[in-house]
DNA sequence: GTAGACATACATACTGGTCGGTATGTTGCG
DNA sequence: CGCAACATACCGACCAGTATGTATGTCTAC
């Protein structure tokens, strides 16, 4: 990789981090300057401004980080209320005191910059509707395979699904309990149980 | 009452309104006094700093509202499943383009302040556990009266109908969709639902 | 009842510090 | 040489907070 793609990288990953604990208008550019080294004059070779890096950072960390994340849920061949349920279980298991302390760095920007600034909006619904499209694609295969009630609205599920899950995080941020946020995605696990049509099982 | 307390609560409800949309690191003093004609010098007279001007706005604003929308649910002559249930419904016509677009206070301020600030943070878990106690609360009313499930966990359950109400909220603050909001507490009343026994209903 | 003493409730002008951004260099590679 | 890739010094705007002044009560002593 050349020198000036290695520049650039790091102050993205340095901007993700403080990003993630400052939010975007409280992250300095001197701190990010700090945590790299860089100078003023190479980030602003880099980027015309910090609203700009700021959708960087959503364009190449944050939306290919998140849908790794969900990846997973897309596989069209395999049972969609299992595959959540194992989602659900690993995202518990993953849960450390970090991720507890500063949650979900989508939801912090939505509600940081949802109502003050459209591009980072647009930004951040595309997030969400791309984890919450997925889900619905996987729900609407499951009902044709005779894995999900057939009554089920798959688009509503979807949507309350990553709604969920986003207020999950939060409560877990709030708290700052682990168990607290197991119980929570305990509750989640239920709903996505009673999804399943109600034949000998559960 | 008195002027000066008049003076008071004038600020307290500036800032409030400020934080709402600003968050609160990023609500500008010189702005509330410029909505409300007060002076600084006013302004450190009734309150030492910023900070205790934030926690005054939770205390004395957020905190006594956000109680006011949740008061029905602690009626406990009521089957809590319909409680909710028309609670739900209560929320979904009383959304406006505004509150979809500036969505939920406490969320916000927990994405903002819930990992530097502890005084913050300690002020808004208050808030959710009060929310949680009192559906917890409700839920167990309710199996001992036989409305709801008895293997229903009611801890877990109410923590995750607040989570599920909190993500419903930022949802609706990232797409500024009314018809989102209202497909996603949809999602939320089907879990209630099947908190129900499951006789003849449903 | 009123004069003096004191406190409450402000008002104004200012400070040091940080902010994002820029103007003007310099360095090194093709 | 020429341009990309930086580096340094600086700018005006804004920030929370403060120092200092004043006007309006409010209580007490006589």
């Amino acid at each position: 990789m050349k020198q000036a793609d290695q520049t650039r990288e790091s102050i993205i990953s340095a901007a993700y981090e403080e990003m993630w604990a400052q939010g975007f208008r409280s992250a300095s550019i001197d701190k990010i300057l700090r945590r790299t080294g860089v100078t003023k004059g190479a980030l602003y070779h880099h980027f015309p401004n910090k609203a700009n890096l700021g959708h960087a950072v959503i364009d190449e960390m944050l939306r290919p980080q998140m849908e790794l994340t969900w990846a997973q849920l897309r596989d069209p061949s395999l049972d969609p209320i299992d595959s959540m349920l194992r989602w659900i279980e690993e995202r518990v298991e993953l849960a450390d005191t970090q991720s507890m302390m500063l949650g979900c760095p989508v939801n912090h920007l939505v509600q940081e910059m949802g109502a003050i600034d459209e591009e980072f909006r647009a930004r951040l619904e595309d997030i969400q509707s791309g984890w919450r499209d997925a889900l619905e694609t996987a729900l609407d295969s499951g009902q044709q395979r005779g894995l999900v009630r057939k009554e089920v609205n798959a688009t509503q599920a979807a949507t309350f699904l990553v709604a969920s899950y986003s207020g999950c995080m939060t409560l877990a941020k709030s708290s700052r309990s682990k168990v607290l946020f197991a119980g929570c995605m305990a509750g989640m696990a239920d709903y996505v149980r009673q999804l399943r049509p109600q034949t000998s099982k559960e």
